[in-house]
DNA sequence: TAAGATGTGCCTGTTACCTCA
DNA sequence: TTTGAGGTAACAGGCACATCT
């Protein structure tokens, strides 16, 4: 049980009080697609309980739909003002920069104008702890989410977008070095393919005069000096080797020679 | 026990925003 | 000052699996 979903509990029993069909529509929503639209605005804001703003019940009474982000919207216009709360310095590579870290979640930073999505970048601290838990762990459990949520002063669902993001790009650079491997391989194998036809070309080339050693072979049956005739015993193997050898020896050199 | 509904986590692809050269 | 590229937080849709009814 995520803090999102500590919010989203919080929201259905606060709207049920008066959006019974709201909360109804929720639930039947694909899951949590529904209520990102509502943490999107960060409704952790306890007053929800409440109940649902005038905005809201009036849009229920006239049976209208009700735009959720929106409405969350309204709802927690009053503390948007936590948006940015601290400042922090951050230096990114060549100078100092300052950067706003996020103190109490992305509060209403979409308040909808123009329907915006403002875009927090994580401090280096927070950064750093991130890489340094997904280094122990690239996956996540509700605990160590609302551990490093607490910890980073960052909402449930923001650790949870990182370490997919971080494993997203984890397999992706994963990918480029395969893909990288692979090329390499590939170029090795078309190499050694190449090398090997060549090999073969010439091996072809040479095939005339292999013809004429045969040739020479069916003559030269019996040595003239040791007076044996290529192997023609049981073992065919031994023929051909026997041939093949005494055949490459008679042409290569003297016979007496290659019989000795 | 089987089957459908629901919740949850993750993956993949995309979008939107931010930073920097 | 403008602009395009790259990085990345956030989102959306889908799938797999677990649990509940």
């Amino acid at each position: 049980m995520g803090f999102d979903d500590i919010c989203n509990t919080s929201l259905g029993l606060g709207l049920s009080l008066g959006l019974g069909c709201l909360v109804k529509q929720e639930k039947l929503s694909h899951r949590r697609k529904k209520k990102r639209s509502w943490t999107r605005n960060d409704l952790s804001c306890p007053s929800l309980t409440l109940g649902p703003s005038e905005d809201a019940r009036k849009a229920h009474a006239d049976g209208e739909s009700i735009d959720l982000h929106r409405q969350a919207s309204s709802v927690t216009a009053m503390s948007s003002f936590l948006k940015y709360s601290v400042k922090k310095e951050r230096d990114s590579g060549g100078g100092a920069e300052v950067e706003f870290e996020k103190v109490s979640s992305r509060v209403g930073d979409e308040d909808d104008e123009g329907g915006h999505r403002k875009k927090l970048r994580l401090s280096k601290r927070q950064s750093a702890i991130l890489e340094d838990s997904f280094k122990h762990h690239s996956t996540l459990n509700p605990k160590k989410k609302q551990a490093l949520a607490d910890q980073l002063n960052l909402r449930p669902r923001q650790v949870e977008v990182w370490f997919q993001n971080r494993r997203a790009r984890t397999k992706l650079k994963q990918t480029e070095v395969d893909c990288e491997l692979l090329k390499k391989s590939c170029e090795t194998l078309t190499e050694e393919n190449r090398r090997l036809h060549k090999e073969l070309q010439e091996l072809k080339s040479w095939k005339p005069l292999a013809s004429y050693r045969m040739a020479a072979a069916a003559t030269l049956t019996m040595c003239p000096s040791c007076e044996r005739v290529a192997n023609g015993g049981e073992d065919p193997s031994d023929h051909k080797i026997g041939t093949k050898s005494h055949l490459f020896n008679t042409l290569s050199s003297h016979p007496s020679a290659a019989c000795s």
